[in-house]
DNA sequence: GTCTATAAATAGATAGAC
DNA sequence: GTCTATCTATTTATAGAC
């Protein structure tokens, strides 16, 4: 087991992709670190020799989403192209890791410090790549923001035909208010 | 106590206040029925004469909070007012009930049908308020998520700077941008 | 209706064997 | 590094007295 120097690096990284996709769907609290680890195929023990806490593994967690999406998003991408990425179904109904800007905002809000700066290093990120398509500081900002509450709400309702009607808005360019 | 036909509404009520703040800034899981109770000024065991479950509780208690912010708003206002009312340092920085959609919004996507469709009807709410006052559908809908997204996002974030400038864009008039 | 006491389950964190 | 076992604390919900 421990003979490989590959091992740790590979547990470490199935606990991260399992703690990303619980945490997205169930939030910080309702998720177990024995739930993570059964799902990383470890135990509840073999969690500690890789991170100190709970919290420390949420907020590394967030990292971990952030970077599973950032993976797919083609340098190429304008601003459109990335609204239109991030309120696609297969992102809003996403039953894995989605991103934790839209997933967990108001979950994070709840939590320390030091989640809440990861938090906004994620958000700057973001808004860096958008301005870096060209758009200024504050239409990054508020198409930020529109795909964040699109998806943030859309998820939290129960209404279908509601649900439609706010990613259809979602996804207008904001020239076509 | 019990011979005040009065009593057991005006407890009730307690409950709900009690309960509304502290789910506004705690989040669902980090809020014990007995932390509710206490703020009360009741004891646990007083609770399942109220409310049949710690999850009902929170699903009144949204009504609560949002008919709490619903009173302070006057008929006469605009879209615009609205706007600026939602996004006063007062109700963002609020340590006591904050509008669910926004304070609550990821943390609703991880409880029960029941608890989301109470967070869908107060949306309802919120869109059919927006339309009275003249907006078109569309640019209800877009009003909301851009006050539930500013107001969500400002909460999280630890960067004061960058919330000051999240919140200069989500007070902008759309027509500004 | 409200209280105290308690049942029963869950979960974060640590200890020590291998 | 990972395992099993356990300590300790918390919390929902119920039972029964007043």
């Amino acid at each position: 087991m421990a003979w490989h120097p590959e091992h740790k690096k590979n547990s470490k990284n199935r606990i991260l992709t399992s703690a990303a996709n619980l945490f997205s769907q169930h939030g910080y609290d309702k998720v177990a670190i024995d739930d993570v680890m059964g799902a990383a195929q470890l135990t509840r023990g073999a969690f500690y020799s890789h991170f100190k806490s709970k919290s420390e593994l949420y907020s590394k967690a967030l990292i971990h989403a952030a970077k599973l999406r950032a993976n797919q998003v083609n340098d190429s991408y304008d601003a459109e192209d990335i609204r239109q990425f991030y309120l696609a179904d297969e992102h809003v109904n996403a039953e894995h890791a989605g991103c934790p800007l839209a997933f967990l905002v108001s979950d994070i809000s709840h939590r320390d410090e030091q989640v809440r700066a990861t938090y906004t290093a994620v958000l700057n990120n973001t808004l860096t790549k958008l301005e870096n398509t060209g758009l200024t500081r504050t239409a990054a900002i508020h198409q930020a923001l529109m795909m964040i509450a699109t998806v943030a709400v859309s998820r939290a309702i129960t209404d279908e035909s509601l649900k439609e009607e706010l990613l259809t808005v979602g996804r207008q360019s904001p020239q076509h208010e």
